[in-house]
RNA sequence: GGGCGGCUAGCUCAGUUGGUCAGAGCACCUGGUUUACACCCAGGGGGUCGGGGGUUCGAGCCCCUCGCCGCCCACCA
């Protein structure tokens, strides 16, 4: 017997483990068997699971769950990502808590050995997460974006690209981030709008002829101005265009020139051109070939470059002070407050600042024109569609991509340099040296470049690099190109786009023919969730409350394509109400003895009942099969829930007692298989959903009784999903319990709404019916009889007096009930369902009445419209006639 | 400045190509020891579908416009 109870806790670690054994998890080996794979957005080997994982992972292991039972071979391959910048900070924090020594102090290769020993004793966290989550990966296959082979690809990448141009060194200005101490790219860097002032600097003319004024909300770049602009067309400087400024502080003597860049409209018309420091003057600097004067070292301290007394000054200590020395040399012309944009470091916060060095960039335009195409011509396919607009925004406008990190952890850029200072690329050592043999005609001393490569870029590899590239193994050739990418908007840019590029470069098909864009979950009240708030959920501590299956259903109901998901404890607590339905359900199964027959075939069943359930079915995992094919995650969810709660449960069962407690043998035995039946469709439809429950009962069941399972399908992971034939659709079925469902709930409304005791147990009289109705109520009285809780069924050519009369399908039934009610209240109340009909048939009638209606609507619609006016008139004359005998009779 | 979402019952949201589409869950109210289930059963109240205009025989659903709310990108000396 099924305990009273299910209890995730002792069920999940073992059946997890129970799949993993049996090797459930790896793709089937039959050739035959169609590909399906998903590769695992690679979670920071940092992290810890947070909600949005668990979202993004369950949705993927449905999908895996589905296909692995539609028969495919079906691989979900995880694994992690070193993380760059993250998991350095992780581990120089660690180091900064237990003994004071920064990385500099250990040295790279030191330090880089700790990061590898922190990553081998914490890097697990995160997937042993996963597997509380019940994601089935195939973990023989796990990979690690620093693993050897990746490794190998990455340095593959980048060799080619080098030779094809498609990556290059140049010096220009990047986003430099002074805490960490490198570069960053564009899209780790995060616009905040922060007060801030705008301070009027006066710059005294070369000749004493007055001054100039120039405004900016970064003072201190005065130290490396190259020259002040003004507009061509800007009559109040054309006189001073070619003469010169004498720099304040610095003393050296800076260009007027004259540029479309300065803009009338702003300020004084005059704009300082720090071409070392600022992207737009670093343009403008190009234009009138002005000195680069970097005047801040990589901690943004100011260097060299400026007058002693600034030397070795913080960034913003050096603004406070060039202000200070402007108003004491009377040339501050004014401080406006202002709130204005300031690029932060993504990971560490601090101000960017637009730094001169020599970098590694990809030509990303080039790359991404094929990315642009595949997608245009749909070879990949978002879903939602929308943020294919996105994804071409950026594609369309991408600017080089700074792929070199100034840090440690990392895939080292394979670059070597000579002593000439020429570059050496290759993809091992040894091809480097000989390189530089041949080159220098002796063995010279070779360095290579200290930088690693942007996270990002191992990243891009990832659904060719994972599966063997650049070896031509099977599983390249067998699961390239994957089939969805599950992921989040947020990273479109960072990560898909990236795919896409390197996908097609490098194998000339896409990564992926479709992605699934999932929503961003917030907290009930529409919060970003973060620690600093305080109201982040953590996954794991909600499978722990709830099981895990109730927070994948909670999840895959909300996963519908809106942006966001307001998360709440309520709703989890009521989806694992719907886990404990099932379960009861499954021992009402138990208990009435619904086993499984052999050789049972659904498609011949006799009674209605079993007809009738067998058609809904059908209709469900049709429902539910569409709706996983489409990534429509949430109306599979809901589209069970309805079927197991509001049809299987509510009425499938309930009307199935009086049958199961009966003595016809025959209908009996039917009933019973039949119901065993949907159950097995039940737990393999919600399996891909809510697996560990399912397959519980799934093996429970089989060990209570009945024949062995089929071949393959001893365990429900790898069962074969429901493939139902429409035919097993019965309509007259569906319109006799069609009528009883309604008899049975308008029976329950109208006795609720007189207060008939429940107690009470009256006849239901069918007092007009066709034929086929009388027949149905006459096959269906102990159904009834217990649902609507009457006595029986009577069939009598009127109601008693007093009866509550009401209408179902155009017949008119009534339940004597005279001595328990007010006849004033169902006097009024016949009144009022009257009155309804009655606006019915008048709101029906008009519009009927419109002959542009009956001319230009669809006949279909006219027809439709004529049988429901017909149906509120006669249901409205029963009434009417019933309201009449009442009245009468007082 | 450009783009994208959203605004439907107290709350969270469904509403496919315009024609019972005004729905669900939760919350609330009223009943209930019907031998699967109180994590349950039965019943019930509640919304002029953000405002305005238009197209149409007919509009949450299409068009225009306005208003909020949110996000992304770019930029502001």
């Amino acid at each position: 017997m099924l305990e009273k109870t299910f209890d995730p806790k002792t069920v999940e670690p073992r059946l997890y483990a129970q799949w993993e054994a049996s090797g459930a998890f790896a793709p089937t080996d039959d050739p035959n068997a169609e590909p399906f794979s998903i590769v695992i957005p690679p979670p920071n080997v940092t992290g810890s699971l947070h909600i949005g994982h668990a979202l993004n992972n369950t949705l993927q292991d449905v999908l895996i769950r589905f296909e692995r039972m539609r028969g495919k071979a079906a691989l979900w391959l995880p694994g992690t990502d070193h993380a760059g910048i993250a998991t350095q900070m992780v581990v120089e924090r660690q180091l900064a808590a237990e003994g004071n020594v920064g990385r500099r102090d250990l040295g790279r290769d030191e330090f880089v050995a700790k990061v590898w020993e922190w990553k081998a004793k914490s890097g697990g966290t995160i997937v042993n997460q996963l597997r509380r989550l019940g994601a089935s990966c195939d973990w023989s296959r796990e990979r690690f974006t620093l693993d050897d082979g990746l490794s190998a690809a990455v340095r593959k990448v980048f060799v080619q690209l080098y030779r094809e141009q498609l990556i290059y060194r140049d010096k220009r200005l990047v986003n430099w981030d002074p805490f960490f101490q490198t570069a960053i790219s564009d899209l780790e860097v995060e616009q905040k709008e922060v007060d801030g002032h705008y301070w009027h600097l006066a710059y005294p003319l070369e000749d004493g002829s007055g001054e100039i004024v120039v405004a900016t909300t970064r003072p201190e770049t005065m130290l490396g101005d190259a020259a002040v602009a003004v507009h061509p067309d800007d009559e109040r400087y054309r006189g001073l265009v070619g003469k010169n400024v004498r720099l304040p502080i610095v003393g050296r003597l800076i260009p007027i020139v004259a540029d479309d860049y300065a803009d009338p409209e702003k300020g004084s018309g005059a704009v300082k051109i720090t071409p070392a420091h600022d992207f737009n003057d670093f343009q403008v600097g190009k234009r009138h070939k002005l000195p680069q004067i970097n005047i801040l070292d990589p901690f943004a301290r100011v260097n060299e470059n400026a007058p002693e007394a600034y030397r070795g000054l913080d960034r913003f200590v050096a603004r406070k002070k060039v202000v200070e020395a402007f108003e004491a040399l009377g040339l501050l012309r004014g401080i406006e407050k202002t709130r204005h944009m300031v690029p932060h470091g993504d990971r560490s916060g601090v101000v960017i600042e637009p730094y001169l060095t020599d970098q590694w960039y990809v030509d990303a335009h080039t790359l991404a024109q094929p990315a642009i195409k595949a997608v245009e011509e749909g070879d990949t396919v978002f879903e939602p569609r929308n943020w294919e607009k996105t994804y071409f925004e950026w594609l369309r406008n991408i600017e080089p991509w700074c792929i070199s990190r100034q840090l440690w952890w990392g895939h080292r850029i394979p670059a070597w340099y000579g002593p000439d200072g020429h570059i050496f690329v290759a993809e091992s050592e040894g091809e480097v040296k000989a390189a530089a043999r041949e080159r220098y005609g002796r063995d010279e001393p070779l360095a290579q470049d200290e930088d690693v490569l942007d996270t990002w870029f191992s990243s891009g590899l990832w659904p060719f690099s994972t599966l063997g590239w650049p070896e031509e193994t099977s599983d390249l050739k067998r699961f390239y190109p994957t089939h969805t990418l599950v992921t989040g908007f947020d990273i479109i840019f960072f990560w898909v786009a990236r795919m896409m590029m390197m996908g097609l470069h490098f194998q000339d098909r896409v990564p992926f023919k479709r992605v699934f864009i999932n929503a961003l979950i917030r907290d009930e009240k529409g919060q970003k969730m973060s620690k600093s708030k305080g109201n982040v959920m953590d996954p794991l501590e909600l499978v722990d409350a709830y099981g895990c299956d109730a927070l994948r259903f909670t999840l895959t109901a909300m996963s519908g394509q809106a942006r966001d998901i307001k998360l709440s404890r309520q709703r989890i607590e009521g989806y694992r109400n719907f886990g404990t339905k099932l379960w009861n359900a499954a021992r009402f199964c138990q208990m009435n003895e619904c086993l499984r027959v052999e050789g049972f075939d659904p498609g011949a069943v006799g009674q209605t009942l079993n007809r009738w359930i067998r058609g809904e079915t059908v209709k469900t995992a049709h429902e539910v099969t569409r709706a996983l094919e489409a990534c429509a995650f949430d109306d599979a969810a809901n589209a069970l829930y309805r079927f197991i709660w509001n049809v299987f449960c509510d009425w499938h069962l309930e009307l199935a007692k009086p049958i199961l407690n009966g003595d016809d043998e025959a209908a009996k035995a039917e009933t019973r298989a039949t119901t065993a039946w949907v159950l097995d469709v039940i737990l393999k439809l919600l399996h891909p959903v809510t697996p560990f429950i399912t397959e519980e009962l799934w093996d429970k069941l089989a060990e209570f009784g009945g024949p062995p399972r089929a071949a393959g399908e001893a365990q429900l992971i790898t069962a074969r999903w429901p493939d139902l034939p429409l035919a097993w659709i019965d309509v007259d079925a569906e319109s006799e319990i069609g009528l009883i469902v309604g008899a049975v709930g308008e029976g329950r409304s109208v006795r609720s709404e007189l207060n008939v005791p429940p107690s009470a147990r009256p006849h239901l009289i069918v007092v007009d019916a066709s034929a086929e109705q009388q027949a149905i109520f006459q096959a269906n009285a102990a159904v009834i009889a217990s649902t609507l809780r009457v006595g029986g069924v009577r069939f009598e050519a009127a109601a008693p007096h007093g009866a509550i009369a009401f209408v179902v399908d155009g017949a008119t039934l009534a339940l004597p009930v005279a001595e328990f009610i007010d006849l004033s209240a169902e006097k009024a109340r016949l009144a009022k369902e009257v009155g309804v009909l009655a606006a019915d048939v008048e709101r029906t009638a008009k519009k009927l009445g419109n002959p542009d209606f009956v001319a230009r609507a669809k006949e279909e619609v006219v027809e439709e419209t004529r049988e429901r006016l017909a149906e509120a008139e006669a249901a409205k004359a029963k009434l009417e006639a019933a309201l009449r005998r009442l009245v009468a009779a007082d």
